[in-house]
DNA sequence: CCCTGATTCGC
DNA sequence: GCGAATCAGG
């Protein structure tokens, strides 16, 4: 495979919307993630800044020595880095999810996270899942890897727990179920059969 | 162990 | 220019 210029145009997109260099990879097809991260630095579109700055951005090489302006006027052939104030694509600052279980709050993770395809967090009423799956999952919880939105991949539960409004939240973490976003536990209430909800509702 | 981006360097 | 290998880190 070689980087015609729809590639590199998904490249781009992809990068710029946050998308990771293996998920890039993988869209594309026929390129490892090193391939892709190969590429964006090549294309200069490295440093995606993205939150906050930290602290310090300045470093000692460029920032130390007061250099002379005629030093400074006379940038070497290869001295042109973009300063390129660029728009930082926006960041899901919190998901303002809640418990499956005890609010009925929009989950919007984005598709960064659920891979497409993959149904968002359904938002059951208690009394729409079994007791027995209640109970399951209540008891999983307990042993939930309690992971942050970041730490979320393809292969880890991506259902929340607590109040997101609190630093009482974080998601299952737990293994996915193959090919789905959840573990064990909470596909057990997430996905069911129609006919089941329809006999369990009022 | 899963993952992330960054860098190097032979091709 | 390309990207595997490697590095450094969470």
């Amino acid at each position: 495979m070689s980087w015609t210029d729809e590639r590199v145009e998904t490249l781009k997109k992809m990068w710029a919307d946050g998308q990771s260099a293996s998920q890039i990879a993988k869209e594309l097809g026929g390129v490892t993630r090193n391939a892709v991260i190969g590429k964006v630095h090549r294309l200069g579109l490295s440093n995606r800044v993205g939150g906050i700055p930290g602290k310090d951005d300045i470093e000692e090489e460029v920032a130390l020595p007061p250099l002379r302006p005629e030093v400074v006027a006379k940038p070497g052939p290869e001295a042109t880095r973009a300063p390129e104030p660029r728009p930082v694509p926006e960041r899901p600052a919190a998901p303002a999810a809640a418990s499956p279980i005890t609010s009925v709050a929009p989950i919007p993770l984005r598709k960064a996270i659920i891979p497409a395809g993959q149904p968002l967090p359904p938002q059951p009423s208690a009394n729409e899942i079994s007791p027995e799956a209640l109970a399951s999952v209540r008891e999983v919880e307990k042993r939930a890897r309690r992971l942050t939105l970041m730490e979320l991949t393809e292969r880890t539960c991506k259902w929340p727990i607590g109040d997101p409004a609190t630093e009482d939240f974080w998601f299952c973490g737990l293994p996915s179920l193959p090919g789905k976003p959840y573990c064990e536990a909470h596909v057990g209430v997430a996905f069911q059969p129609m006919s089941a909800r329809r006999d369990r509702r009022r």
